[in-house]
This record gives C-alpha cells, sequence and structure tokens, in this order.
RNA sequence: GGCCCGAUAGUUCAACGGAUAGAACGGAAGUUUCCUAAACUUUAAAUCGUGGUUCGAUUCCACGUCGGGCUACCA
C-alpha cells in the first residue's frame, strides 16, 4: 500500500513540475501529519521550494494546493499558513486506506529483507542473580529481536553465558569456606541467589584478610594483592584451567545451581534464547586470528612475548590482545567468537546488547576486525544502552542497594494483585486466570517502563513511583484494549455482525475516526522508523498514543448506540483493527494484552 | 589529563532542521443513562549558558558549565 505521504510526495512533484516546469524528486519532498491545532490531514512544507516558485510562500502554497485539488481526485481542499501547506483528502480515500489496512493481516510487518541477524544480550556472569541493570539489558534485547523480525529479518537470539574465570573461582572458594554442603535443595534458596551469597561472603573474607594485613603494617595495595584467599581463587583457576577434576566437578555443580536460577528468572521474564554460548568453550577462539593478525602487520608483538594493536592513529591506544603469558584476553575471545558466528551462521549482521560502559571496546573491536580485513566489520551494530540508575544515585552491589530481578518481578506482580482486587471486577475468574492475568499486568508494566525510555539515556528507576498504573503506563495500554475487548464482545452478543467483509464504502468517517485511521496508517513507518534507529521505544511510545487515542475517542462517540447498521459495523470493525494493530505494536515489546482485566 | 555520552515543566519521559516544544505523574477545578473511573475534560508549569550555520535550531557546529562513563597483561 502506498502511504499518504508518498502519495503527496509524488503528486507534489507533479505539480511543481507542472507550475514550474521544474523536476524534483519527490522523496526530498517533506510530509508531515499535519498538527492538531490546523485544519488538515497531512502538510507539505513550502519553505525550500521557493528558489523553484520564486514567489512568496503562500503564493506558492496555493498555487501547488490549487493545482492538487484540480488534478487529484483523492485530495478535496486545503489551506495554507505561512509556509505550510495544509491538505485534506476526501473521505473516501480514508475509506479506501481503512479497507486496506483492515483487510491486511500481518499489518506492520515489513517485507523480509532476506537478511539474517543475530543478536546477542543479557550475557550473565554465572556468580551473581539477575539485577536491575540485566533487565534494562534483557528487555531491551527481547525487544529489539522482535522489532528486526517485524521489520523482516531472520534473527538469531544469542547469549554468551560468562561461566569461567576468577570470580566464579572466588564464589567456589567461598562455598568450600563456609557454605560447604549447603545447596539450593538443602537451603530452600535459588541456585543463583546462593551462588551469589557465596561471592559476598568471599568478598567479606577478603575484605577482612585485607584489613588484617594492613594492621600488620602492610600497605593497601600489596595487601590487596597478597591476601591468601585471592591467591586461593587464583590458584584455583589455574587448577580449572588444568582440568583438575575436583575443581571441575564443584564448577560443574555450581554452575548448574546458576543456571537453573537464571532460567527461572528468563522463564519469568519471558525471555528466551535460540544459541546459548558458555564461554568455558569460546574462550580460547580468536588466537588464531592473532597470527593473522601478526602476518598482515596488523599487530606487533613486543619483546616480552605480548601482542598489541597500534590504534594510536585512529586516536585511540595501544590494545593488547595476547598476554605475554601466551593467554588471551576478552578482545580476543570476541574478535574469535564475532568471526566464528558470522562464518557459522552466514550472518548479515550483528548486534550487541551491552551498556555504555564498553562504548570503547566495541568501538576497538570494530575497528581491529576492519584491519584484519573482514567486510562484515561494519555491520557489527553496538546497541549501547545507559546505566539504570536510582533515586539514591548508581546501584552498589557493595552497598547493597542493587535491585534484584526475582524481587521486583514479584513486588510488580504483587501491585498488579493488589490493584486489580481493589477494583473487585475479576470476581468470576479461576485462581489460575487470576494468577496469569497478575503476572501480565506487572511485567506489562516493567517492561513498557524499561522499553519506552531512549536506550541510550540513563534512566532513572523509582521502584514505588514505576509501579504505576495510571498514565503512559503498560497497564494503560492493557486495560485500553481489554476495554475495546470488551465492546466487541457486547457487540456480538446484541447479534451485530463484523468483520472485514462488511466494511461498507461510502461512510463519511467522522474527524476522530479519520485520525484513528491516520494513526493506524502510520504504524509500518513506525517500525520502519524503529528498527533503523534500533529503538523499541519508538513502537512503546506508539502503542500509547494509540491507546490514548482511543480512549479520546470513545469517550464522545457512542458506539453501541450507532442506529445506522452500516456507520456501525464500520465503527466496530474500526475498534477490532484497533485492538489487533495494538496486540502487535506491544508483542514487539514483548507485552501481552489481557481481554479481560 | 585524553576519549565517549547526556542535559527539555516540580518529577519521569517525547519531539526526520519546521507552525503556538508534546504526554504522563504530582498541583488546581470538573465529568459516570454505549464498554470497565486503571477512563475523560479544563488549568498553571520547561529547551543549561554564549556564539555560529539556516528562511527557520530542542535538534547541526564551536566554546563553556554541570552530570555520567571509559582510559587494566579484568571481564
Amino acid at each position: 500500500m502506498k502511504t499518504p505521504e508518498l502519495f503527496i510526495q509524488e503528486k507534489a512533484a507533479q505539480a511543481l513540475s507542472s507550475l514550474y516546469g521544474q523536476t524534483v524528486d519527490p522523496s526530498t519532498l517533506q510530509v508531515g501529519v499535519t498538527r492538531k491545532e490546523f485544519e488538515g490531514d497531512y502538510t507539505l512544507v513550502v519553505f525550500p521550494l521557493l528558489r523553484l516558485s520564486r514567489t512568496s510562500p503562500e503564493a506558492t502554497g496555493n498555487a501547488i494546493g490549487e493545482w492538487l485539488v484540480a488534478n487529484v481526485p483523492e485530495i478535496s481542499r486545503f489551506n495554507c499558513v505561512k509556509g505550510f501547506l495544509n491538505i485534506l483528502f476526501s473521505s473516501v480515500y480514508w475509506d479506501e486506506v481503512f479497507a486496506l489496512i483492515a483487510a491486511d493481516e500481518d499489518f506492520g510487518r515489513l517485507p523480509s529483507t532476506g537478511k539474517r541477524v543475530m543478536v546477542e544480550f543479557s550475557s550473565p556472569n554465572t556468580n551473581k542473580p539477575l539485577h536491575l541493570g540485566h533487565i534494562r539489558n534483557n528487555l531491551l534485547g527481547d525487544s529489539v529481536s522482535r522489532l528486526l523480525k517485524a521489520g523482516g529479518n531472520e534473527v538469531i537470539k544469542a547469549t554468551l553465558v560468562n561461566d569461567r574465570g576468577v570470580h566464579i573461582c572466588k564464589s567456589m572458594l567461598a562455598w568450600q569456606k563456609c557454605f560447604e554442603g549447603k545447596t539450593p535443595e538443602s537451603t530452600g534458596i535459588k541456585g543463583d541467589h546462593l551462588v551469589g551469597d557465596c561471592y559476598v561472603a568471599f568478598d567479606k573474607l577478603y575484605k577482612a584478610e585485607v584489613k588484617n594485613l594492613m594492621d600488620s603494617g602492610m600497605d593497601e595495595e600489596t595487601a590487596k594483592k597478597e591476601a591468601p584467599s585471592l591467591k586461593e581463587a587464583h590458584e584455583m583457576l589455574v587448577k580449572w584451567e588444568r582440568n583438575d577434576p575436583e575443581v571441575r566437578e564443584l564448577w560443574a555443580m555450581m554452575n548448574e545451581w546458576v543456571f537453573k536460577g537464571f532460567d527461572e528468572t528468563y522463564k519469568a521474564l519471558g525471555i528466551d534464547f535460540d544459541k546459548v554460548y558458555y564461554e568455558s568453550r569460546t574462550y580460547l577462539l580468536g588466537k588464531d586470528l592473532v597470527q593473522k593478525g601478526l602476518d598482515k602487520g596488523v599487530f606487533v608483538r613486543d619483546p616480552d612475548g605480548s601482542v598489541w594493536c597500534d590504534l594510536t592513529a585512529d586516536g585511540l591506544d595501544r590494545k593488547i590482545v595476547l598476554r605475554s603469558d601466551g593467554t588471551s584476553v576478552y578482545m580476543t575471545q570476541d574478535l574469535g567468537t564475532a568471526a566464528s558466528r558470522f562464518e557459522e551462521y552466514d550472518l548479515d549482521s550483528h548486534v550487541y546488547v551491552v551498556g555504555n560502559e564498553q562504548d570503547y571496546h566495541f568501538q576497538v573491536l570494530k575497528l581491529i576486525l576492519g584491519k584484519l580485513g573482514f567486510d562484515w566489520a561494519e555491520r557489527i551494530y553496538h546497541l549501547s544502552y545507559g546505566m539504570v540508575e536510582l533515586p539514591e544515585g548508581k546501584m552498589k552491589s557493595r552497598e547493597g542497594t542493587v535491585v534484584d530481578a526475582d524481587d521486583l518481578i514479584q513486588k510488580m506482580y504483587d501491585e498488579a494483585k493488589a490493584t486489580s482486587e481493589e477494583s473487585g471486577k475479576l470476581s468470576d475468574m479461576s485462581e489460575e486466570e487470576k494468577d496469569r492475568l497478575y503476572h501480565m499486568i506487572g511485567l506489562g508494566a516493567l517492561k513498557y517502563f524499561i522499553i519506552k525510555v531512549d536506550p541510550k539515556k540513563t534512566m532513572l528507576f523509582d521502584p514505588k513511583e514505576s509501579i504505576d498504573f495510571n498514565g503512559n503506563t503498560g497497564p494503560f495500554i492493557q486495560y485500553t484494549h481489554a476495554r475495546i475487548c470488551s465492546i466487541l464482545r457486547k457487540a456480538a452478543q446484541q447479534g451485530v455482525g463484523f468483520g472485514p467483509s462488511d466494511i461498507t464504502t461510502d461512510l463519511e468517517p467522522s474527524a476522530k475516526e479519520v485520525r484513528l485511521i491516520k494513526l493506524l496508517g502510520l504504524y509500518p513507518d513506525k517500525v520502519a522508523e524503529a528498527v533503523a534507529a534500533f529503538s523499541p521505544a519508538v513502537i512503546a511510545n506508539y502503542a500509547y498514543d494509540l491507546a490514548k487515542e482511543f480512549n479520546q475517542y470513545y469517550h464522545d462517540t457512542p458506539v453501541l448506540r450507532e442506529e445506522n447498521q452500516a456507520l456501525l459495523k464500520f465503527r466496530l470493525e474500526l475498534l477490532l483493527v484497533l485492538a489487533r494493530t495494538l496486540v502487535s505494536a506491544t508483542g514487539i515489546l514483548g507485552i501481552e494484552l489481557p481481554e479481560r482485566m
């Protein structure tokens, strides 16, 4: 379907060629939806055209407007304010536009690009449970994946579990020292939380040792390196790398606990992955690329054996890619995994959902991959998102101000339950249905709250205020959907038949209905815009606009009382399409819409 | 120090270089004989500063101020 904007661009270009004998590229013409305060459907900005017409903005606008009305049957009227040409379509046109939208079951889904994209997100450490920061990452990653899919791409959702390294050894050590024998089953503590407790216990132990050493006269820096527990943890890591059976067994057991815990959290969030990578299996990747880099002269080997990539010419630093002992660093591994993924899946691009504290890392990664000669280097995209802050400032695990993911999800559920029970509308629902509904609402509130914010911006999360169900929130959209469903149910009870085949033309949609149709028609543009910007926030705000528009429309349009059957059917059809579009848009955000609430 | 990012009503968020900068929460005042008041209506309230480019700048550029991040042979 041709959007009205494209239609106007095309016709206006014809007008210009006819009026001024100048050919212009239609796509350069600026057309937008007319602002509410002015009369019109779409507005053409004429200022840039003055160099063609060589007259005043008003004269130019009026000339184009008159030509359009005279030559384009779909355009009925126009008015020109300053340099803005407001164009009105005939109501027949809106009927046709709406019929096309209604007939398209997949409205908003963009045509296939034939491209395959991998989206990596979440990528947790296995030494602590997920927290609020991970939630932003997970929700962004999940919705961007859905968004890219709606944009016509094949999407592979991937995560890289950080299951090895000295931090895991710290938890293992603390378990041996303080938690021996305790398991998630024996304690009733969720696995990831139990391991997190071990990590905290290690930190406590370590700090005490450092303090002891300092009290006996050692300086802080040395003490931090010499603390026996830290040395033990490093020894454990060496044993792990040598495949020491005992260490490996403990490691496997504790990781299993964590994975089980994570699975529960992911399930509660409604998130899953197509591909799970484990760092313990991929951390050696990339070493062969070091040799390639040396051969190509991209890397240099220092006398001590370490290998570096000199990026000073690009305004960055020298970056190490191989330690002097021959072991690899994070960058090496990322170079290797990127290369193997592009090769294995024949990817067109790769999106990394990682916090903005790693902007530098990804800048370097792209640069080095480019220098190594990979043509896809420029097609890796770092979806960099800002920190989530609390009213009292940054989350700090040491200060206990971290908002735990499981706690938060539970809190949202409880709040949804309390609000629902207060309204008392759902007394006939079964406990299972209610439970599902509370979860849907609580999660909808959380997801919308996080996703509606532009990813790159630091956002503030106030646990008290974020659990708000009024205003620009997920539950508002969910509530709107439930009300539309209620209207449609009522209509069905009254025996009103409606459906795509019932659409009749020759109706005069009201001004508010035209606004709804216009807004609906914008959906594919919004999807395209969101895909281009990797920003589900665009869709979130659009879904809210739709819901708000419905509330304002329905407030003073007595749909169910309409006597004119054709008009009644048209309006119900409009609501049906509206509900469908709401479901589709929130689907991109991973938010479910209930039929009752 | 160097590099990157951000700054919009009291608060949390919007605004392809376009008209009188939009919402929501909170404040003030109202609305329930179509669906479900988790709604709707009215109202007060903001672009960090100084220059520049432009017919036009919240948006682009420069400088400054403030805030955040990065700057490990950690991941």
